[in-house]
DNA sequence: ATGGTGGGCGCCCCA
C-alpha cells in the first residue's frame, strides 16, 4: 500500500490552523509531521484535523517553545518520545503505524547565532542533541522506519543559497553537516528527498526577513525525510510544497513530501 | 557590520 508523508515547521500550530488544514484538504498526505507548534498539547486544534480523517495523533509539547506532532489517518499502534541531550525540551515524538513502519519527528535545536560552543551554549546543545541521537541508533539499529523533521542542517552545498557565503554560519557549518552524517550513518538511514531529487537547489525554509522572499530566493534545505535503508528503495515522488511558503501568514518552511510503496 | 521579521509571552524569550 503506497502512502505519502510531509512534514512542515508550522511555527504556531495555534496561528497557522487554518493553511494546517487547507494542506491537509489540498495534499491529503497520509501523515504529517509537525513541528514548532508551540503550544501545550491539550491546547492544540484537533477538531478540525479529526474531522479530515486524522484520528490517529500523538503530540508533545510546552507553553511557547517547540512542540512537535503526527497527525495521521493510518492507526497508529504504538508511540513514544525520547529527551535527547537531556533539554527537557519536547523535540521528538515517535509513532509507529499499523503497517508496521515508525516514524521518528524530531525538531532539532536551531543552535543560536555564533558557532562555537565555548560563547554560546545553544550551539553545544545543538551538537549534543546529535550526538545523543546519533549514540541512541547505534544503541538499537532502526528497522522499516522513517525519520523526519526540522533538521536545522542544511547539509550541501546546494541546500543553501550560496555555499561559501554559509559556511560561517549556523545551520551550514562544517561541524554541524559532521555530526549530521554521524546520526545518519548510525541508522542507516538514507536522505530520501535527495535520493529522488539529486541534483540542484533545493530549500525548504526562507527568512521572514528578506523583503521579498521569492524573489530573493536566499533558501535553505533544514527540513528532511530519511528512511532506514530497508525501506529506502520504497521511497519516491519527493518534493517541496513551496508555494506554501506564500500562503496567508504563511510558516518560514515549507512542507516537504514523499511516497514509500511498501 | 548591521538589521531586517515573526511568534509567544508578559516588560524579553526564541527562531
Amino acid at each position: 500500500m503506497p502512502f505519502t508523508l510531509a512534514t512542515w515547521n508550522i511555527n504556531s500550530v495555534r496561528l497557522r490552523e487554518p493553511i494546517v488544514l487547507k494542506l491537509l484538504e489540498d495534499e491529503a498526505p497520509d501523515v504529517l509531521c509537525l513541528q514548532e507548534c508551540k503550544s501545550p498539547v491539550e491546547k492544540i486544534p484537533l477538531d478540525g484535523f479529526r474531522a479530515l480523517g486524522y484520528n490517529y495523533i500523538v503530540a508533545r509539547g510546552q507553553k511557547g517553545y517547540n512542540g512537535v506532532a503526527i497527525l495521521s489517518k493510518i492507526p497508529m499502534v504504538d508511540a513514544g518520545e525520547q529527551d535527547f541531550a537531556a533539554l527537557g525540551h519536547a523535540r521528538h515524538v515517535a509513532g509507529k503505524l499499523e503497517n508496521g513502519v515508525t516514524i521518528q519527528n524530531f525538531y532539532v535545536p536551531a543552535g543560536g547565532d555564533v558557532p562555537n560552543r565555548e560563547v554560546n551554549e545553544k550551539f553545544g546543545q545543538k551538537l549534543d542533541y546529535l550526538t545523543d541521537m546519533r549514540d541512541w541508533f547505534n544503541a538499537d539499529k532502526p528497522e522499516k522506519s522513517i525519520l523526519v523533521g526540522d533538521l536545522n542542517i542544511a547539509p550541501r552545498e546546494d541546500d543553501v543559497w550560496n555555499h561559501k557565503q554559509l559556511l560561517k554560519i549556523v545551520s551550514h557549518t562544517p561541524i554541524e553537516v559532521e555530526h549530521l552524517a554521524e546520526t545518519q550513518d548510525a541508522g542507516n538511514w538514507v536522505d530520501i528527498t535527495r535520493q529522488d531529487i539529486p541534483e540542484g537547489q533545493l530549500y525548504s525554509w526562507w527568512s521572514y526577513r528578506a523583503k521579498d522572499w521569492a524573489a530573493a530566493d536566499k533558501g535553505r534545505r533544514l527540513d528532511h525525510v530519511w528512511a532506514t535503508s530497508d525501506i529506502s528503495n520504497a521511497g519516491h515522488g519527493s518534493r517541496v510544497l513551496r508555494d506554501a511558503r506564500g500562503w496567508e501568514k504563511p510558516s518560514d518552511h515549507a512542507p516537504v513530501f514523499a511516497t514509500f510503496d511498501l
